[in-house]
DNA sequence: CGTTGTGAAATGATTCACAGCT
DNA sequence: AGCTGTGAATCATTTCACAACG
C-alpha cells in the first residue's frame, strides 16, 4: 500500500469530529459537503479540512465538495471502525456501569463484550444486559472474543495493576478513565479521560475571561 | 499584575497532569522533585517541564529543583483550583448520575451544587447526597450558591438547548459529554468530553500498530 | 556540582494562495 | 464558476544548549 505520509496527531482527533458532524448532517438530509461548510460546522478553517482529509486520499470533487455518505465510509475506514471492535470493561463502579449502559456505542462501531470486577458482593449484578463477572474471566472473554479494546474504570490506586491484567489478557489499547498515568509497554496505546483535568482547564480558561481576556 | 506572556494550550494540559502526578509524589512522601523527574514520570522532556512552569514564574531553586508542597500550590493557584468551584449537573442519566456520585470531585476543589433533569419522572430521586431537581430551579441555585460550571450530561439533542439555558442561568463555563458541538456566545468556555471520539483515537492508533507502526 | 530559566534552533501544524480538475 | 489538493509561507510548540544561580 502506498504508505501515507505522517499524519499530525491533531488531524486525528479532528477526523472523529469530521465524522460526528458528517453524521448528523446526512441524518439531516444533507447528500453533498463542501471543505467551508465542515468547517464552518466545527470551526476550522476549510483548509484545515482539506488538509487533513488528504492526508489518506482523494475524497473530494472539484466544482462540488464531498459526498457525505462516502466521507463517512472513508472515515469509518480509516478509523477502523467500519467493522465492529469488542472491548471490556474493568470496574463495575460508576464510571464502569455509566459506560456499560451507554447505548450509542453499538451504532458507532464498539460493542462491550463484557464487565468485569474484584468484588465478589458486585460479582453477578446485572448492568444493561450484562452481569458483572469475576477477574478470573477476563483472559477467556478477551481471547474467545477477539476483545481489542479495554475501558479501565477502576480506582486509581488500582489503575496499574489491572492494566497489565488487561494486556496479558490480550487487550490491545486501553481508554483510561483511573486518574493515574499508566506505563506500559510500547505498542499498547492508551487514551486517558480524566473528569479532573476537564474540569481544570475549564476553571483555567473560565478564570482567564474573568480576567478581561477573550476566548473563541 | 504583570501580564503573563502568551501561554501554549498544550502547556495548560500538562499543568494538570504535573499536579496530578505532584499529588502522588507528596503522598509518597517526596518533598522535591526536578525537572527531570518530573518530566520522566509523564514521558515529557526536562525542559519541556521547565519551560512550561516558567511561563507562569519562578519556582524552582537551581542546584535543588522544586519544593513538591510548593509547586503543587502554585499549580492550584494557577489552575483557579485553589479555591473552590461550584458545578451544577444537568442531565441525570447514566453519565450525570455518576459524574454526580464520583467522591474525588471534592478535593480537587470542584462542589456539585445540585443535579437537575427535566423529566418527571426522575424529578426528587436521589443521587449521591443530592434529590434531582426540576430544570425550573437550575437558575436560582446557579445564583444562591454562585455556580460557575455546568456539567452538560443531557442526550444529544437536547444539548444545545440547555447549553443555553446554562449560560443564561448564569454559569460561566460548560463540561460537555454530549455528542454534540456546543455554540455559545464567545466568552463562555466549552470543554468536551466525547466517548466515541476517545474510543476512534483508541481504535486509530491500535489500527496503526497492527500495520507494523510503533508508538511509543 | 546540579539544576533552573531562557534565548536560539529545530520541528510541527496551520494557513495562504493558486494550479488544475469538473 | 466552484471547489479540491497541495506546495510555500507563516505561525506555534518543542527541544537544544548554556549562562546564571544556589
Amino acid at each position: 500500500m502506498a504508505g501515507r505520509g505522517k499524519i499530525p496527531r491533531p488531524t486525528v482527533k479532528r477526523l472523529s469530529l469530521y465524522l460526528r458532524e458528517l453524521e448528523n448532517q446526512s441524518t439531516a438530509g444533507q447528500t453533498t459537503i463542501n471543505s467551508r461548510q465542515l468547517g464552518d460546522a466545527l470551526d476550522l478553517t476549510d483548509a484545515q479540512v482539506r488538509k487533513d482529509l488528504a492526508y489518506f486520499g482523494q475524497f473530494g470533487h472539484p466544482g462540488i465538495g464531498y459526498q457525505v455518505l462516502d466521507l463517512i465510509a472513508e472515515l469509518r475506514r480509516i478509523l477502523g471502525t467500519d467493522h465492529p471492535w469488542h472491548a471490556v470493561v474493568v470496574g463495575a463502579g460508576n464510571i464502569g456501569r455509566a459506560v456499560t449502559r451507554y447505548g450509542r456505542l453499538g451504532g458507532k462501531g464498539f460493542e462491550i463484550a463484557g464487565i468485569f470486577d474484584s468484588d465478589p458482593e458486585i460479582i453477578g449484578e446485572a448492568v444493561d444486559r450484562h452481569r458483572v463477572r469475576p477477574m478470573e474471566d477476563l483472559a477467556g472473554v478477551v481471547g474467545e472474543q477477539d476483545v481489542k479494546i479495554g475501558l479501565l474504570a477502576v480506582p486509581a490506586e488500582d489503575a496499574q495493576l489491572v492494566a497489565e491484567a488487561l494486556v496479558a489478557a490480550g487487550v490491545r489499547g486501553i481508554l483510561n478513565f483511573a486518574p493515574r498515568r499508566l506505563v506500559l509497554k510500547p505498542g499498547v496505546p492508551i487514551v486517558s479521560v480524566d473528569l479532573t483535568v476537564s474540569l481544570e482547564q475549564l476553571a483555567f480558561a473560565i478564570s482567564l475571561t474573568e480576567d478581561g481576556a477573550i476566548d473563541g
